[in-house]
RNA sequence: GCCCGGAUGGUGAAAUCGGCAAACACGAUAGACUCAAAAUCUAUUGCCCGAAAGGGCUUGCGGGUUCGAGUCCCGCUCCGGGCACCA
């Protein structure tokens, strides 16, 4: 009945081109996403009552068209969408835009294209590219984050978290984008220094902004990780980002001006305090020196007439200092330390030892970092070690290092070991000795235990028009007043000129930004500065659950409906800063009363694709290696290009975009074709050369295979393996080629199963096809999409022979097909009867035998 | 420097619990069909020796545990990623 088999005879002169012939692509597809959309078939309402799930990929930044990078995420959301409703779920599949950003407003500035045409033909593309691909969504819910109705709520949230103290504003060095003429957030900056968006190098700043207070969630942000289905190195990625330690403060007395200077020093009651943060209290016996950093505010008061000027120098190469250039400086090492710090003229007297050691200040401290001063240990800490040998300053062992270290070198030991010169530490291990200095410290009220974190608070404030405005008016009398919420959203006027400026298109446009104070009537200014679009991609998953809310950003009732997100997948790229602050929005939207009830965690189970590559680099919009997926359209169809993404390989794994892809794309058309004749051609010439009656031995065994294939295929499911799904598919499919081709014909019923539960499995894998060939099949019946998904029989699925592997010292020597509940002295007799067995023993008689029955019997001599 | 991953045929990969290494594909070679090509189908395809039968070797490298290791342990090499004056 094959294909090529019906070719064959007269008067059924069907095309073998089967891609043209029969199987119209295009049409086919555009039927079925027609029919999708206008039945609204994934379309789900918060009163429905099936059991609910909530699967969401990162909405997209409207580049235009979609790219592989788009299709490979959407592909994998869709089969999970597909399966878990064939599993009789309520399935909130929702999509939107991240619709801010600065692409459009480049462009705006370059062709003077308003950035909202910009960005709405973008969407429009994309939104044309992504129906093609035939992903299912709940249109109704679709969100863009520059609609003036999300704008209102990203605004409203904004004023509750002000109102709680969770936005603030504060003036700060903050890292400027000459290129982008604006501020980027930490997260933003590469290890390089440079701008993670267009590549320059970013400059340091002091500029009035707006932050949010991440800070006051990062020990929970930290902890509840450990409860998240991530990948472990993304949870890894935000422990790091999050960086805790944990360790003492402790204050420092201090005595200004030249050792014995006539009038220089300070009167013992007047002294001023140094506090220094430490990870190693144990270490203080060890201190030669203390560190400030140059922003430090006692440095005026430190600093002595004869040490003016080097102090100056080192405080205005720290502030023009790039980045980059600092980081250049690190890696020369001690070389370049000694400029980098130098000498106040001051000392601090070290509350262990009562002795004096002299105050520096040094740009390898930072002000934003703990104290902002630390005590210098050069025997157990490598930067300290370099910078005492830069200024020639003296060094003490704390910790006994190991036998050789002198010899080899020397130099800073920071591992364990036996304490040294440390009075009452002495004798005691690293661990015990930290603590007991920090109680000596608490007894003596001038020190504590204290956590310091790595992560600062997030800066949002973007001094750009494409974004979301911050809604709040400063006023010469009463400072910041936010917008009254009946007032929102605050919508940037269109009639701006957009120039490369560095300030906000905003503070130029005289009617937007000259405003009343809503508390006194006076002339006031409107705050011209916009957020960063990640304050958006914050809250969106949240906005689905009740999109059309026109007094409130979502009803907590729907949030609790839905959320958490069950699945939520996306690029590795966001591992820090996407999901990091949308764990933050979320907990704070709980804190403020905003969503009461919710899980505290967004995204319950995260799945990170792997990215596409092309010769090694990441495929991306601005490295021009993008390729589209019209041509795989055309050729192979939507379901074509996703069984190639589904079964390129493990979809966490990178996809090399090779001269060898459009081979393995093409077949995966050459599958859609083989299935396509396997079921078509049978149903339209139904019942020619079909047996019915009882089953014969490979009936029986085209049944087994059936069965096992569907318990292979939803276990591949479950554990996102689905390159073997396709793998297991494409087993079954090899296998009822083989059955049609047999002798005495195939069992009609045993057909039709295998034929049903083939389209049954590929519903999410290949949903065009599968429903095309469906309705061939049961012309006017529900479609393929709202049948269960495929049981399997457990006694089918039961083996019933096996290959009983015969080794000989571990090398496998025979094979023998035995029963499956041999027992172990069966399997041994019958290893010892194989005739390779016997050959090989010869005279020898088996030392020890190893029965794995039913798949083992190994002979040891 | 520190912390995570990873390394299996010509290529992408599979092997879910320590038990037949290489499923499923791509590519390649040969054949069938065809005037021919395409398409389709059939066979072969880890490497080495051998005419064959057959034998030997093989999961980055070196050790170890075990009757048995791609899988576990120890030590390396290389590749990818994250963090990196954070005291």
């Amino acid at each position: 009945m094959t294909g090529e088999g019906m070719a064959d005879q007269p008067g059924q002169s069907r095309s073998i081109c089967p891609m043209v012939q029969g199987y119209d692509i295009e049409a086919v597809e555009q039927k079925w996403q027609r029919r999708w959309l206008e039945e609204g078939a994934y379309q789900v309402d918060n009163d429905d009552p099936r059991p609910s799930s909530y699967v969401l990929c990162m909405y997209p930044y409207p580049s235009g068209p979609a790219h592989q990078g788009h299709v490979r995420n959407y592909t994998f959301g869709d089969l999970v969408v597909r399966y878990r409703t064939m599993h009789g779920l309520a399935v909130l599949s929702p999509i939107g835009f991240d619709s801010f950003g600065l692409p459009a407003e480049n462009a705006a500035i370059k062709t003077g294209t308003h950035p909202r045409e910009f960005t709405e033909e973008r969407i429009a593309e994309l939104k044309t590219s992504l129906l093609r691909l035939g992903a299912v969504y709940d249109w109704r819910r679709e969100i863009r984050s520059h609609d003036p109705a999300y704008i209102k709520f990203t605004q409203l949230i904004f004023l509750r978290f002000l109102q709680a103290g969770l936005a603030y504003r504060a003036s700060a060095p903050v890292n400027w984008c000459p290129g982008c003429m604006t501020v980027l957030a930490n997260e933003q900056v590469l290890p390089d220094g440079t701008c993670e968006r267009s590549g320059d190098v970013v400059v340091r700043r002091d500029l009035e902004q707006w932050f949010f207070r991440i800070t006051a969630y990062a020990e929970e942000l930290l902890e509840a990780l450990d409860g998240l289905q991530w990948p472990e190195r993304v949870k890894v990625m935000q422990r790091n980002w999050i960086g805790r330690s944990e360790g003492a403060e402790f204050e420092l007395k201090l005595r200004v001006g030249d050792q014995g200077a006539a009038g220089g020093g300070t009167r013992p009651e007047e002294a001023p305090l140094v506090r220094v943060f430490t990870t190693r209290p144990d270490t203080a016996f060890g201190m030669t020196y203390v560190v400030l950093a140059p922003e430090h505010p006692l440095v005026d008061l430190l600093t002595t007439p004869a040490q003016r000027s080097q102090v100056d120098e080192v405080r205005q190469l720290a502030a023009t200092t790039t980045e980059i250039e600092r980081l250049a400086t690190a890696e020369g090492g001690a070389a370049s330390l000694g400029k980098r710090g130098a000498f106040t003229g001051s000392f601090a007297v070290n509350p262990f030892t009562g002795g004096e050691v002299p105050v520096y200040i040094a740009d390898y401290v930072l002000m934003s970092y703990g104290t902002g001063a630390i005590m210098g240990v050069p025997a157990e800490d490598e930067r300290d070690f370099a910078f005492a040998q830069a200024h020639g300053l003296e060094v003490i062992r704390t910790v006994r290092p190991p036998e050789g270290w002198e010899e080899a070198g020397g130099g800073a030991y920071t591992g364990p070991g036996e304490k040294i010169n440390s009075g009452f530490l002495n004798g005691l291990g690293v661990e015990e000795a930290k603590a007991r200095a920090i109680e000596w410290l608490e007894e003596r009220g001038i020190g504590s235990r204290t956590v310091n974190y790595r992560l600062r608070d997030w800066l949002v404030s973007r001094q750009r028009y494409w974004g979301c405005p911050i809604p709040v008016i400063h006023c010469p009398n009463d400072g910041i007043v936010a917008v009254p919420e009946e007032d929102l959203p605050v919508l940037a006027p269109d009639d701006v000129e957009f120039l490369p400026s560095g300030q906000s298109p905003l503070a130029l446009h005289e009617g937007f930004v000259n405003v009343t104070c809503p508390k006194c009537g006076a002339p006031a200014r409107r705050e011209t500065d916009t957020m960063d679009t990640f304050v958006d991609s914050s809250w969106y998953f949240l906005r689905f659950c009740d999109p059309d809310n026109d007094h409130e950003p979502f009803s907590q009732e729907a949030a609790r409906r839905w959320m958490p997100v069950d699945t939520y997948i996306g690029g590795i790229e966001h591992a820090i800063l996407h999901l990091l602050y949308a764990r933050f929005f979320t907990r704070a939207l709980i804190d403020v009363g905003l969503a009461s009830g919710i899980p505290r965690e967004p995204f319950a189970h995260y799945f990170a694709q792997g990215m596409i590559r092309m010769a090694g680099e990441k495929m991306s919009k601005s490295r021009g290696n993008l390729v589209s997926p019209w041509e795989a359209y055309r050729r192979v169809g939507a379901d074509g290009l996703r069984l190639f993404h589904l079964s390129v390989g493990p979809p966490a794994d990178d996809v090399d975009w090779t001269e060898q892809t459009d081979q393995i794309i093409e077949g995966c058309g050459r599958f859609l074709s083989r299935v396509w004749r396997l079921v078509s051609e049978w149903t339209t010439a139904a019942g020619q050369s079909t047996r019915s009656g009882t089953l014969n031995d490979q009936d029986l065994e085209v049944r087994r295979v059936v069965h096992r294939t569907i318990r292979a295929v939803t276990e591949d499911i479950e554990r996102w393996s689905f390159h073997t799904a396709v793998a297991h598919c494409r087993e079954l499919v090899n296998e009822l080629y083989q059955y049609a081709r047999a002798k005495d014909g195939v069992h009609q019923m045993v057909f039709e199963e295998a034929q049903d539960s083939l389209l049954l499995l590929l519903a999410p894998l290949t949903p065009h096809l599968a429903a095309e060939l469906w309705e061939l099949r049961h012309p006017g019946q529900p479609g393929v999409h709202s049948q269960p998904w495929p049981s399997f029989d457990p006694d089918l699925v039961k083996e019933r022979s096996v290959t009983l592997v015969v080794q000989v010292n571990g090398k496998v020597r025979d094979r023998v097909t035995v029963d499956p509940n041999i027992d172990a002295a069966e399997a041994q007799a019958l290893a010892l009867s194989s005739s390779k067995v016997t050959e090989l023993l010869g005279e020898r008689k088996p030392r020890r035998i190893v029965a794995r029955p039913p798949h083992l019997v190994n002979v040891v001599v």
